[in-house]
DNA sequence: CTGTGATGTATTTTT
DNA sequence: TACATCACAG
């Protein structure tokens, strides 16, 4: 067992100790993913078939790492998935208990606010709008605490919880109505299904031997409970986890469930790994001090043996514009000076909004970066749309893919005629589709439905295009499929009404397709079905290139689980970090502390802090005061640095005058080589549309855009700069 | 029904 | 700021 000689022997006990309950204590950098790792391994060599066990984790790509690993050294199919793909998995087979059927659609938290929103106009709410978020809130919490409507009835509600608690049970019929499930329905409806199926929880009660989970600190209740029937026959459950990265109690994570390991499970065995062997001491020290502040924890102390390595720096900048150019320099000094790949350093922010003066400045400096996380690939417009077809191939029933499609491109069917269809459909006991086909067919119907020709000429149209996209998706590729859905509905004569972001869409649109292709040839049995469940329950984060030598920018919380050479903190004043909603609340203020906790254990030898004395927010310059998080770290570890650029650097960049340094004009200052973005009034030609001039240059999400006013036709386009090659004239 | 302009309001973190 | 929603006119 040469696996296990590399290990300490607190990891080695714990990737050994297979039988019964485990807990493990992992801290940051303990190398908790290889114990993780080699218990399976382990296990597998101790004759345990892989089909026995199984891994729980949070990410998609936590589970597809490890699940790679096992592959690579084994040889072996380990199954290791989210919680939510385990939830799709059992409800693929057993939802129909409960009334649905089987290729049940998968509801994003966009979709189900939608469906929230209909519920309460529907129960004659005129001001809904306010209501939404609590309400959809109040339910998403009702799942995750494993409560359907008739039992917090039973309960006894407070009274402003009872309006809650109906639009809880119209929106549960509405989704059952659609044939859908929303996010918590893949945790809450496995376990009720559990509950009131003993039979079914025998199969599954049997079917693992061993269980592994990961980041049990940020599981809930639901999990907490669909993981005790998965284990009540074998009792081999192995937790893994750190109550000190717990940063997800705002989405119904519960601390208690770490904690209370040892009453629920009092022959367990507790093993605390302790030791770091990631980061510098002068790092980790510091990260314990700050965590130490916390009131509600576990007390533990981590070590490291790597030597003390650099102070931590902190710059405090007049504007965010500084505190970029800052970070830049220090990414130019890493990259150049002591060889350190981008990809090796990160900027952490704690909002994603936070994340456009670094864009902007990395742009110019030529310094590669990549935003991981943010508004997803899968979140975009003209994705969801084309999805919108793909599910009205796959469902039929699904409301919100209709409404979705109907009327794109436009086809004279608006919020009125929507309605009569909607209400015609239910009163003709069909699905809103076969409503849609009775019609175009001319079948008889109970109730007429009056439309005009052109609406109805726009509805049979519709209905064709679905026929025939079904009939591709019988015979041709995922890929021929999305390429029809674009194709059938005009889609890209719809974007190029908005020039603007045409471009952009269009390569969204290509990347989808791209998608679907690797998919439809990935293996035979991904199928519509099963591409649409993977994008619904992928994040951006998923499939982030990590091939790409670039920095990556991405919120703290995207950050945990991974590791850099040297981490930016930034953004670190009161209101931002810690957050303003967190300020009143005990709990909310410690999360915030674990989530710095967290941010700066990722570093491995550098560490730099920064924040800004003014900052533009909420539309206004807000005077910002640095986090008390800064105070918090002990004056031995920490350093202050006053200017953007070192003594030694300052010969080697582009001649500056101090005082200067900080302004505008050093954004235009662009080192040699590569092109370097033009300016208003430059005149260009481009391969296809010929002689323009620049009218505006912008970053556009999809990087520096120019809005081009072209001669030949007098109109102006937005040409993203990365993707076409523009020549001065 | 659709397009337009105006007004208002939100910006935490995400499987 | 910037985006979404709303009211209104065509």
């Amino acid at each position: 067992m040469e696996i296990l000689d590399q290990l300490n022997p607190e990891q080695r006990e714990a990737v050994t100790t297979t039988e019964g309950p485990l807990l493990v204590l992992a801290g940051a950098g303990s190398g908790k993913t290889r114990v993780v790792t080699l218990r399976i391994i382990y296990l597998l060599q101790m004759g345990v078939p892989p089909s026995r066990i199984l891994g729980l984790t949070f990410t998609n790509k936590a589970a597809g790492e490890m699940k790679e690993r096992v592959r690579t050294i084994t040889q072996s199919d380990v199954w290791i998935s989210t919680f939510h793909s385990l939830g799709v998995r059992i409800l693929r087979e057993a939802i129909h208990v409960l009334g649905y059927n089987r290729d049940f659609t998968i509801y994003d938290a966009d979709d189900s606010e939608k469906v929230v929103n209909d519920c309460l106009q529907e129960m004659g709410f005129q001001e809904a709008k306010p209501m939404v978020k609590d309400v959809k809130h109040f339910i998403s919490h009702s799942k995750n605490q494993l409560l359907d409507p008739q039992k917090i009835k039973t309960k006894g509600s407070l009274q402003k919880d009872e309006i809650a608690v109906s639009v809880y049970e119209k929106y549960q019929e509405k989704l059952k109505q659609y044939n859908a499930v929303d996010f918590d329905d893949l945790l809450f409806l496995p376990v009720k299904i559990f509950q009131e199926f003993p039979a079914i929880e025998e199969i599954y009660a049997n079917r693992w031997s061993y269980l592994l989970i990961d980041e049990y600190q940020d599981t809930n209740h639901a999990q907490y409970v669909l993981i005790k029937h998965l284990v009540e026959k074998t009792g081999n459950l192995c937790i893994v986890g750190d109550p000190d990265q717990s940063i997800y109690s705002w989405r119904g994570a519960n601390i208690e469930n770490i904690m209370n390991f040892e009453s629920d499970y009092p022959t367990g065995k507790v093993i605390r790994l302790e030791q770091n062997y990631r980061s510098r001491s002068n790092i980790l020290e510091a990260a314990n001090e700050v965590v130490a502040r916390n009131q509600v924890r576990y007390d533990k102390k981590l070590w490291s043996d790597r030597g003390a390595g650099q102070k931590i720096e902190h710059f405090r900048g007049n504007t965010d514009k500084e505190e970029a150019q800052y970070v830049a320099e220090r990414l130019k000094h890493h990259h150049e000076h002591n060889q350190v790949h981008w990809s090796h350093m990160v900027v952490f922010y704690r909002t994603h909004a936070q994340s456009r003066a670094f864009e902007d400045l990395f742009y110019l400096r030529h310094i590669p970066y990549v935003i991981m996380g943010g508004v997803s690939f899968y979140q975009r417009r003209e994705v969801k749309d084309i999805l919108a077809y793909l599910k009205m191939v796959q469902s039929g029933t699904d409301y919100l893919a209709f409404e979705r499609t109907i009327n794109l491109p436009k086809r004279g069917i608006g919020e009125t005629t929507l309605d009569k269809i909607k209400h015609g459909a239910s009163e003709e006991g069909k699905s809103i589709f076969s409503f849609c086909e009775a019609i175009a067919d001319n079948l008889p119907l109970k109730s007429t439905i009056r439309l005009t020709s052109k609406q109805k000429q726009g509805l049979t149209g519709y209905v064709e295009i679905i026929r025939d996209l079904r009939k591709v998706h019988q015979e041709c590729s995922l890929k021929q499929l999305v390429e029809s859905a674009i194709d059938r509905s005009d889609y890209l004569a719809y974007l190029r009404e908005d020039q603007e972001s045409y471009d952009d869409r269009k390569a969204n649109l290509n990347s989808l397709m791209a998608k679907a292709d690797e998919w439809g040839t990935s293996s035979p049995e991904a199928t519509l079905e099963s591409f649409l469940e993977e994008l619904s329950l992928k994040s951006t984060l998923d499939d982030a290139d990590h091939t790409k030598d670039r920095v990556h920018l991405m919120t703290i919380h995207n950050g945990k689980g991974l590791e850099y050479t040297a981490v930016f903190l930034v953004g670190m004043e009161e209101n931002i970090f810690p957050h303003a909603s967190a300020k009143d609340d005990m709990s909310e203020l410690e999360e915030e502390r674990r989530l710095c906790y967290v941010g700066m254990t990722r570093a491995k030898e550098y560490l730099y802090l920064s924040d800004v004395r003014s900052r533009f927010m909420w539309g206004r310059i807000l005077s910002q005061s640095p986090s008390r998080f800064l105070s918090e770290i002990p004056s031995g570890f920490i350093e202050q640095v006053k200017s953007v650029v070192r003594r030694t650097e300052m010969a080697k960049e582009v001649p500056i005058k101090e005082e200067e340094s900080f302004s505008d004009d050093m954004d235009q200052t662009i080192p040699e080589g590569l092109e370097e973005p033009m300016q208003e009034g430059q005149v260009i030609c481009h391969s296809e549309f010929g002689v323009g001039v620049i009218q505006k240059v912008y970053q556009g999400s999809a990087g520096l855009t120019y809005k081009i006013l072209f001669s030949k036709d007098n109109r102006e386009r937005s040409i993203v700069a990365r993707y076409v090659k523009l020549k001065k004239i």
